[in-house]
DNA sequence: AATGAATGAGTCTTCATTCAT
DNA sequence: GATGAATGAAGACTCATTCAT
């Protein structure tokens, strides 16, 4: 009988739009911008003008999946070691460091897939585009200075340091597209960090 | 003054269609499915109706542009160890088939970039996204098979074999990714085969 | 604490239909019918839905205005010469009713101002705009008698009548759109009845 | 057979676009910003998707019509006395001017009417309506200035000049709106200048 | 009675495709 | 064979209207 509060209200537009943020990171994670909203306000099984409400356009939606995903709500997107982890060498850090990230890829494959079209659709003056190639270098950055560290300290091969770098970074990135590919499988032989690892390591022979 | 002769027509005709193919292949490889005809014929120079009248539609022409990057016109696509090959170990043989890939997507990533559009923008019922997921596994199985054989002779470290599969195909699909985002760094730092077969190695520690 | 009685809540429904009439008259009046029903709501200062307590559609709502504003609620809207003015000569009856209606414009500016956006946006099969096109045809045919009658008797100037009402109706509308441009402007420098009495009067030179 | 030649392409993209425009300025000076690009289109006799190679956005095809109508290509839009004019008195150029505006109102009513619909329905703020009413400024300036010199010639009756000018412009602009309502009977009984002007010259009673 | 979230039909706009030349 | 103007269906977006609370 009551109208609803203002509370009620607010508490619903937030479910709202998490419920759509969460339905649109599916689809668009999976079928790129070519999804339509038509796609995207079935996912979240209400109408197209809802979507609008809470978004204003399809870029914004996306926009805003882009962002969430580069701020990285989920803490496992932590990518820097943690204080606690300061005091280990570069190569522990280092496999901590991919740890979190294979994991990461394992649980919510769908952050990094998003990343993944933005780079492989997008105009490369694209805002969302440079903003996920930021943030991809600061990654890059972080696993070069370990891995130079590792070099240092003799833990890691000698050689190109940016070769090694591209084939860890590969590696994460062709995770993300296996797990697009084919989830299941994905999930259930997801590589552990140590074998990605040894691509730092000299082999016993 | 001559009138073309039956036979110069088709060789237009031939020269026409291979110069929209590689137009077409690059457009689509950088921006997907998203590209336009208008964008096809702007790369290839030509009209917008003259596409078609040598590709029946745009799927067509996408459909060409993957039958030919799967049926491996290139040489350089052949994943089966050549027969020249076969004396030789199982990790001799992983590493010459790892190493024509890597080259391969040094020398022509748009192949490549090709099928991440595809896996990345089709339904999964899709007739084209199965021929490119067909010959992924193809892929794959070779991959696994050569993995098993190292094993049994102790020259690839033991463990779950899909593990190991995946972290080498993983690798292989990011190299593409990356030569996407930055060409020219790429090429330049692209890992050697050895690199990415240390994950199969024992580390020496 | 009494609950309501009939009348209190008859009495309070009154006023609140009174009071969406004259914000919805503000801003139709303004913006037209591109006014949207949110405009409406929050030129009332109540939700959307409310509006359709009181009026069942867009249409209605500006029909409703509309009807007021003919059938002239506001007594200052008749425009027929009162039974006082019998006695008085055609120019003069003329004079009265052009002053009254120049007061009008500066009184009230919107009920006219909503007239003109019938006629500039509807269709002519159009309903309301029959209604307005038959009442300003009233008001026309109206000074037509009244010049007819002042030509007669030597007051107005000869010639063609429709020319003449056609000046003065012109006159008039053109306030109207220019209260609308610039209301304060126009409040100020409003021109008097006798400046437009002029024109069906011979010049002295 | 031949492909048409480039001179071709460039007679008959400007006659399609002068056709695109004159059918626009017909359907938008009778319902306004209303007027939705189908009816545009049908009124052109042509596909909607047409028009958008002519004109980037419904907003900036009723743009060029404001422009079209501001700049006047059409000639008797120029509102400042020839130079021929110069010698006349005060008097004898503002007849010649609004001589030539009723004139122009009566060949191209709608490039007048397109004002009022901006004027009607756009926002304050909007970049168009300050450009019209920039233009409606100039003209009353215009009006002003002559109004003042006749006034200190005796040629004109004395009093407030503003509300001459409004008068005088109220007259015209009410003109145009009348000629949206009724375009047969304006064409015919459209006054002359000279009933205009008399709002200006003292009554000879 | 009152709110504002939700719906869906209608409009603007794009783009694959066709067709006159 | 070649061009680019033209078409029309599909997708983004708005807004009058309804409905649960």
């Amino acid at each position: 009988m009551m109208p609803r509060t203002e509370a009620d209200n607010q508490r619903l537009r937030e479910a709202r739009r998490a419920q759509i943020l969460e339905s649109a990171r599916k689809v668009f994670a999976r079928n790129g911008l070519a999804t339509s909203m038509a796609d995207v306000a079935a996912a979240a099984d209400i109408s197209q003008g809802l979507v609008y409400r809470y978004f204003a356009s399809k870029e914004a939606l996306f926009r805003a999946l882009i962002e969430e995903a580069v701020q990285g709500n989920p803490p496992f997107m932590l990518e820097r070691p943690e204080k606690s982890e300061k005091s280990a060498t570069a190569g522990e850090r280092l496999t901590m460091l991919i740890s979190r990230l294979v994991e990461a890829r394992r649980e919510q494959p769908e952050f990094f897939q998003l990343f993944n079209q933005v780079l492989s659709a997008a105009q490369p003056e694209d805002d969302l585009a440079k903003m996920v190639r930021m943030r991809g270098q600061v990654f890059v950055d972080t696993v070069r200075q370990l891995i130079v560290e590792g070099q240092a300290t003799g833990e890691f091969i000698a050689g190109d340091p940016d070769q090694l770098v591209m084939a860890v970074v590969a590696c994460l990135e062709g995770l993300t597209s296996l797990a697009l590919i084919e989830p299941e499988h994905f999930k259930k032989h997801c590589p552990d960090a140590e074998v990605i690892l040894r691509m730092l390591k000299p082999p016993s022979t």
